[in-house]
DNA sequence: AATGAATGAGGATTCATTCAT
DNA sequence: GATGAATGAATCCTCATTCAT
């Protein structure tokens, strides 16, 4: 573990400030001083670490996929075979940390950011380019040229289980995970 | 047709001018001053006719679907058997009203919406149960016990492909249709 | 008389604050707050009508180069001969209107505004060009060739007494008058 | 040349820097931060060294006079008689160093600043006093009675030449020189 | 029916200044 | 001596909303 200086706590501080009080309010119409306060800081030294409350966004949005990444990582580790890495690359997705209410609500937030802001749309393209690309490298071995499509069909699947999840009161992760493996066990030979 | 009053017109006018202005903005920041002069008229008027702002949105979110409901109404009428009428509900969502660019990215953030307005969630809940009835009724008598869980399935898949349209700069109506039928006939028996 | 809208109305009452505001103050450091109150109306409105603060100080700015350039037109009427019209020049700019202390303090504020401002250097230069046109067309008779250097340095003794008078408690227009008329006897044949 | 602690040099590197800051700038409204980034030290060092922002300005200030006086006392040290005093004198307001464009545009905000700060005032009418005291000696045994009058003429003449200096692109120091002392060549008998 | 006029409330952002180290 | 960290205060500007006409 490297030290960390103030400022990288700061600025952590800060972005698990902004996913959770972004989350709890369900809008990107939140403060920057709601935000600081939360992290039990100013707004002025928000705005110091960050310059704007779009960057303070998009750090936040970073590190939700971050943690997907590392999440997907983790669980691919101890995936041998096709069908284990399967799971575990939808498994990543579903993870409590990932599939958090409050997480699941800032999501769908900064899906709406990537239609006004170019930086958040990059960042969501490369959330769906790793997860195309972890399926794929799962599914080829298993489905061959019908890997392309059921890639596609995944993930609109898991977005479309997160977008219901943000609305529903409990996200329930277990079956949102069983309804994506029913879906792949259905469509592989 | 009943012969409009000033007032309908009016009304009617600022709904398709909100969607429209959301849509362009890939946001819901938008002033009602902007949805106004879009309609051709003040702002003042606007809030003469829906009160506020919020309530303006309300109306444009219950005219999309009020317009989806009229297509899938459209479309399972001449839809006599089962198989038929699968292919309906499906496709009612993907016509190219409701499938244009814009009207899918109003359509995001209106989900986003129902994070924080009641009235909203339950707009979107209907629309929800609506879905599901439709698919209900089409999929009982080909997969019967198994009709509840691809219903569900189909929801969220149709709605992840909304998602990843609003962000895609062209939404390929016939390309979703096609992922959603596909999986439909892998799942079917 | 043109009969005047309301807007005509409101934003001469700013164009008055500001310079009133401004030069009471002795600095562009004033707030727009400030400024329509002075004007008896909210700041909301002050933006609503000029966009913005810059905007009102360019304005205002505007507004006494237009009084000047009137009380010059107006002197100038009734000067038949070179030395009357000369005379009319130079006491043009030491009205009383023009020679206020508030005038001169704003006066100096907006010379240095236009160190940072292109559309303040722009009014300024029009300043500088119509007094040395309207200077030349007098000297030109009286000095011949001589006409340009007088007016060059005409002016800028104008300015330098303009300068001093800013920072003097009571500026002494008939005593700039007299110096400037003073320079203008000995330097003529 | 006395040797210097730390504090003279970081309090003569930080005025240097506010005057070039202000100078490119052209205006005042320049951060601490800023004048002290270009001393090449933190803003917090700046404030210890002066205490304020306002410090560093009538510092900055009071720097641009002493090397004024300084060139007046040495140009006047090879000045015998009158006549080549009076030519000193005004010289000393144009030597390079003192009429380079961001001293000038710098000396420009600081005449606005004294109508705010006391202190900016009372530097001022040292200036003032300086200047006319310096000319009254060159100018009686010239001009007799009318030296008091020829004084306060040049003093506004050179601030006037000063201020059309600060907005034209070049400075010329020459050009400047020259229309003072035709000036006063006119008016001396 | 329709609007121009008007404002209160609110939020992002900036910055001089302080202080512990 | 020197600085990074931190903040309170201030200000511009935006906007939904109201109201008289």
């Amino acid at each position: 573990m490297p030290k960390l200086g103030v400022e990288p706590i700061r600025k952590a501080a800060l972005i698990n400030a902004a996913i959770a009080t972004v989350g709890r309010a369900g809008s990107l119409d939140v403060t920057v001083a709601q935000i600081a306060r939360e992290a039990g800081m100013s707004s002025a030294l928000a705005h110091h670490y960050f310059g704007s409350k779009e960057r303070i966004f998009l750090a936040a949005m970073r590190h939700i996929l971050t943690q997907y990444a590392e999440s997907a990582r983790e669980l691919l580790k101890d995936a041998p075979d096709p069908q284990e890495r399967l799971r575990a690359v939808v498994r990543a997705n579903f993870t409590p940390q990932n599939f958090a209410r409050e997480t699941v609500a800032a999501w769908l937030n900064f899906y709406a950011l990537a239609l006004v802001e170019p930086e958040a749309a990059r960042l969501l393209r490369i959330y769906h380019r790793r997860l195309r690309s972890n399926l794929l490298v799962a599914l080829r071995p298993l489905a061959g040229a019908g890997a392309e499509r059921i890639a596609r069909t995944v993930g609109a699947l898991i977005d479309g289980l997160y977008l219901r999840a943000a609305l529903s009161n409990e996200a329930d992760a277990a079956a949102a995970e069983r309804t994506t493996m029913d879906y792949l066990e259905k469509v592989l030979p």
